[in-house]
DNA sequence: GGGGAATCCCC
DNA sequence: GGGGATTCCCC
């Protein structure tokens, strides 16, 4: 039996519990006694034990938690409620919405306009209320009879890449899920409004597959009071605080694979018991849960999530009624997985080539997977219109370790041009068609033959200073 | 309570026992229920639990193995006595002993001739016993009064480098560690011969630091009936199975961090406990023996062992009594660190330079630290004699990703030579001043305008058809 | 924010 | 036998 502590948001003062329930998983939050995941739980090494020490310590038991749902095995009864605390920017208004429609062509651009604008406004200001919130859908055709259906939508992506990090890597700072349009300042963050509503709400936040409707084994955590607090994430919003969420210094903590099945197994359960407001499952549900689980878990990608956003209002008798379909947003993708991270070319062994191709060409690169990684020659003409491309010759064997690439460069569509000609190389990667970027310059050489025979015919010098290189004497067709 | 089986190599015959003691740590075989070894005890993982109970399985309660002296608590109570079994070579007979004193230099040199001219003979031989056995001590000007003292001799040291396998990794076969002079065929293992007994006697080999005359935390393991026996290993050796112990088929487990304390303590303690034949340590040297563990735990190396070898005569009493003093192996390094690994350069992105230097120089390198690592230029004469050598221009963050350096080019000696200089380029690791091997050739070109004045006072064309490059014009003084 | 060491997995 | 993925640690 230990005493506890949460911080309290919504009242702004710590709030002192008992906590009798072991933890079960990692980042198990449940405390329920009789809670099902129980049977999931795995031994842990000593150090997971201290770890999820600082997980169990959240625990919230039932009763103490206002504006939650009355279920005593509720996943969410363990939830910090976010509204206008220090850590998470509960509900700014939306000073920027002054009752015209914008009539924007997309969520992202909406977004801009928003934080371009808007953004740092400090003080909720007093808009008078009929003028707010009359939103249109997104400029479709067909929008008309939805027109006044409340509904979400996303005003700032997260960023592209991230860095998940593992649970033992908690310790330290290291940067939180940026918005996709975040710089050094101002920073933004993944960001929802809540439109045609005009009630008290709930805007939650949570961690989901991207090819699936299902939630992600990894953790969304938020940072609060020296604790790691595990998605999903809930921000009051009403008429008096605005209706935008923002979703501020979260960390994504990458589940070890031993631990996957438990994890979403556990947050698919949550969802399920959550969704149909009840204690426990069927013995049956149970089942069928585990088999899906397991199904899903096997072919998980893990380095790839996205956010999920849901809006809830809560009824007198505390239930959660959903007020809006989810959205989700843009994918996120690890940075540090070779199948997911950054392409970036560091070095080239050498800056030009001849036109004949085959010179060999070292590139350092960034961690590349030997498997899925193409190196691209492209030629843009002044309107950056691709006027030629053509791909490296390698061999797997030849990534060396996954930093350096050793290829032969081919040959330019044109042997016989008199000048040197400006291109450029970029990695693929072709299981997502990424690119490297910037795509490096790179100059072919004419051959040395042509050179002199322009020389010769036009008197004039060759205008580099470097045409007709060694190796390009040797390029004799 | 477990039915258990050993296979007893002495009998060749499988041996059934009971076990209900609990193992304590990843590695060991210790069963003695009131074995002090308990309280180090960490908790383990879920896969670090399944792996255990292979070795544990392994434990032999006192008094089901023949010839061990009666100690409950002996840590080789628990161990296989291999003398002619199938996996190990217990006891060649050392035919190649015809009674007259070889004289050699050294064991080395002994180690191959035996090697060379019998290694392959196939049978014990009957040798008249009067004749063994009447080695010289290294042949050295000294040795007059400790001829006939029982010694051990190093017949084949071990290989240089060998990559410890973690716990997890032994599952299929790797590889084992062999003899420094091992080939394709024959193979050699590790050898000791024992001289100047001829009684009985038991050849123990287990792992040692390298800086210390004490144990090493990692585990030098034999593969016998699908399972991996840890060090020490004793063979038999007697008149007729002659005295050389050959250590067949072993590997090295590196010991993971969290265990080296609680492996390095259990195998300090088994060695006391041996030496002082007795069954148990009193208060004080126990807190001794944590002590000088914990002070030997935080600097041991790693990545780099050696073998000990010890004999024994086995008295009537079942007492283990030293014939000689130990003898200890060459270092064996880990092949898989950037610290002790091999060193060696992949590829160079060119094979020539100016002799002024500065240029550019791309190697692919195996991996390397960046904090410990040079690259050497050198000259040799026709003698093979090091007539210059510089070092190429770098620094750490021009190491990228441990795998490939970026270095330029150091300025040859004689910024005049009229034709080109073939110089080698090799890596160096300062900590333990290994080279990378073959050096590989790289070319100084001379200075075009030197070329170009040979050219005008000799008459001749340059010797070499790439003299006078690009580059070579740019480095004028 | 990032590089690399330690550990583990698998071709 | 070896490369690389995974997990962890630390500058």
């Amino acid at each position: 039996m230990n005493m506890n502590q949460y911080y309290d948001l919504d009242n702004g003062k710590n709030v002192m519990f008992m906590n009798d329930a072991s933890s079960t998983s990692g980042y198990s939050s449940s405390t329920s006694p009789n809670s099902t995941n129980r049977s999931f739980s795995p031994a842990h090494s000593p150090k997971t034990m201290e770890l999820q020490t600082d997980f169990a310590n959240l625990n919230l038991p039932g009763g103490n938690s206002p504006h939650q749902p009355p279920m005593a095995n509720s996943p969410y009864q363990n939830q910090l409620l976010n509204n206008g605390g220090i850590c998470q920017l509960g509900a700014t208004n939306l000073i920027n919405s002054t009752g015209v429609s914008f009539g924007v062509a997309n969520v992202t651009s909406f977004g801009n306009m928003y934080m371009d604008h808007q953004y740092f406004v400090p003080a909720p200001a007093t808009v008078p209320p009929s003028q707010n919130f009359g939103y249109h859908q997104n400029g479709l055709a067909s929008d008309g009879d939805i027109k006044h259906v409340p509904q979400l939508r996303i005003v700032e992506q997260p960023v592209e890449k991230f860095r998940f990090r593992y649970k033992s890597e908690m310790h330290g700072t290291h940067g939180s899920l940026n918005g996709a349009n975040s710089k050094r300042t101002p920073k933004t963050f993944p960001e929802v409004t809540l439109c045609n509503y005009d009630g008290p709400a709930v805007i939650r936040c949570s961690l989901f597959q991207t090819n699936l409707d299902s939630p992600h084994s990894h953790q969304l955590v938020v940072r609060k009071d020296d604790r790691d607090v595990c998605d999903p994430h809930d921000l009051h919003v009403s008429k008096e605080r605005g209706y935008v969420a923002q979703f501020i210094n979260m960390g994504i903590i990458h589940t070890a694979k031993k631990y996957i099945f438990e994890e979403l197994c556990k947050k698919k359960q949550d969802r399920l018991v959550f969704q149909m407001n009840r204690r426990e499952l069927s013995h049956k549900q149970l089942q069928e849960l585990h088999q899906e689980t397991e199904r899903e878990a096997k072919d998980m990608n893990l380095n790839q999530v996205r956010l999920c956003f849901e809006a809830f209002k809560i009824e007198d008798n505390g239930a959660w009624v959903p007020l809006a379909p989810p959205v989700y947003s843009n994918a996120i993708n690890n940075r540090k997985s070779a199948q997911t991270g950054e392409l970036r070319i560091v070095r080239l062994s050498k800056p030009t080539g001849g036109v004949m191709g085959n010179d060999e060409l070292i590139l350092l690169v960034e961690k590349v997977s030997k498997k899925n990684i193409k190196v691209r020659f492209f030629e843009e003409d002044e309107d950056g219109e691709t006027v030629w491309e053509a791909y490296a010759k390698f061999r797997e064997s030849d990534v060396h370790h996954q930093y350096a690439i050793v290829c032969q460069t081919p040959p330019y569509k044109d042997k016989d041009v008199d000048r040197e000609v400006n291109v450029y190389i970029e990695l693929i990667r072709p299981s997502d068609d990424e690119r490297s970027f910037p795509a490096l310059p790179f100059r072919y050489k004419p051959r040395s033959v042509i050179v002199s025979r322009k020389r010769r015919r036009t008197g004039s010098s060759a205008n580099s200073s470097s045409s007709g290189t060694e190796s390009s004497n040797t390029w004799m067709p």
